[in-house]
DNA sequence: TATTGATATTGGTCGGACCATTGAATCATT
DNA sequence: AATGATTCAATGGTCCGACCAATATCAATA
């Protein structure tokens, strides 16, 4: 399970524009740029941040796009009111930030993960294909030989798939993303790793039966203990 | 209800770069170019297209940002499968392209906001703040003066607001971007425009009580008229 | 007063250069 | 033969300076 590599940190190998996107992004979320508010020239921004124009349009084109900023040809750069315009990109700066919510963000996920999935997993009992089912199962036969949570990230993805809901599976994404890096709250608890694992087995009967109202149950009920457990563990933290 | 502007098509001012990120993304979402298969390097690829090859590296960057593609340095760019890194950003592009699927995902997301907006409304009654109710009331009071359709977004963010669950807010965001465009198939019925601001006021009456399962009734009762009526006006089409 | 038109400002594109990272081939060491 | 170090070519990242295109502003005009 603690491969050597789990040990080891990445290293920063950010790139230049990387860093001044961050620097505006933090700038707009903690309220220095307020919405409306117009950014100096691209020229100017160059001249200040002490970098080429070409890599700051770089940075702003990613501001953009996280619906942080509006470039308007021949005006002008304006700062946008994140909460009407951001969506889930943005969202992982600002868990990922240092701005001391992120432990209530993560819970809020937990929630919505909690209310929309069993739903999903009705549908997947529903409509899911013979490939389908082939590819769950595959995952799960993947047995010891792969970490549970990547096996558990997998599990998830063909039950969205399964259901054929195309924005369930993106939001997924955004979950697995993040997850992907706070799971260690949930798996790093040896009893969890069994229970995920008897979920694995359990939810895969009740769609492989096309049993709707069990697969949502079977859904729910691991979601609220994998909730439940988490907020313990932070509990316990604090 | 039927300003000037509503007859008229906005013109394509497309920057050049959209064009090629356009290009690029249909390639990947029609399967032309397959996951892990690997991208001509940036300097072909301008040679090619017959631009600049910073305007090569924008196009790329957003492709990234999409999780259509993953950018090497000193090795190259690869496909990557959007089903497993596309985010919601690239949803849009799946909607608006013409893949064929746009109804059945537009009756998807519909489902999605009927499963997580009524637990999200109950939450809302729970913890909205004084200051919360005032703004959602200013928005209702606004009266016949603002089209119903802004009117309803407003309502959903302020409720989302209300409720304090930030994922859900630009989860929200992602809904009321399609719902702008798409939100006429409802609206333009008279009865379901009086549905509506009569769905504004119940709402507001239900968080100011604090009634949280009143709330949540509320709100799945109109998603679930909405989702009805707009299956019939698609029915009616077709 | 309202319209038009010139001008300045600002984002968009261009071409060409050099830097930084990666991967593969080569060579040296054991 | 296997392993590690070196070199080199390919490729993305950054830089510079120039010009194009859209927009805002304001003076000139009807």
């Amino acid at each position: 399970m603690t491969s050597p590599a789990n040990i080891l940190t990445p290293v920063n190998k950010s790139r230049l524009h990387e860093e001044i996107v961050l620097q505006i992004q933090e700038k707009i979320i903690c309220g220095d740029l307020m919405p409306g508010e117009k950014l100096p020239p691209e020229r100017e921004l160059a001249l200040g941040l002490n970098v080429n124009r070409a890599t700051v349009r770089e940075a702003l084109k990613k501001l953009e796009m996280l619906g942080l900023v509006k470039i308007n040809h021949g005006d002008g750069i304006y700062i946008q009111d994140y909460l009407e315009s951001g969506n889930l990109e943005l969202l992982k700066a600002v868990i990922y930030g240092n701005t001391g919510n992120t432990i209530d963000i993560i819970l809020q996920l937990l929630f919505i993960r909690r209310i929309l999935s069993p739903e999903i997993a009705a549908v997947a009992a529903k409509n899911r294909s013979d490939a389908d089912l082939r590819d769950l199962k595959h995952v799960i036969d993947g047995g010891e030989s792969v970490p549970v949570i990547d096996a558990d990230m997998k599990v998830h993805h063909y039950i969205a798939r399964s259901s054929g809901n195309i924005p369930y599976i993106f939001i997924l994404n955004f979950f697995n993303q993040i997850f992907l890096d706070y799971g260690h709250l949930y798996f790093e608890d040896e009893n969890n790793m069994i229970h995920s694992r008897k979920f694995h087995n359990d939810i895969y009967k009740a769609i492989a039966d096309r049993n709707e109202k069990k697969a949502k149950k079977i859904m729910y009920d691991v979601l609220a203990y994998t909730e439940e457990q988490i907020r313990k563990k932070i509990q316990a933290v604090e």
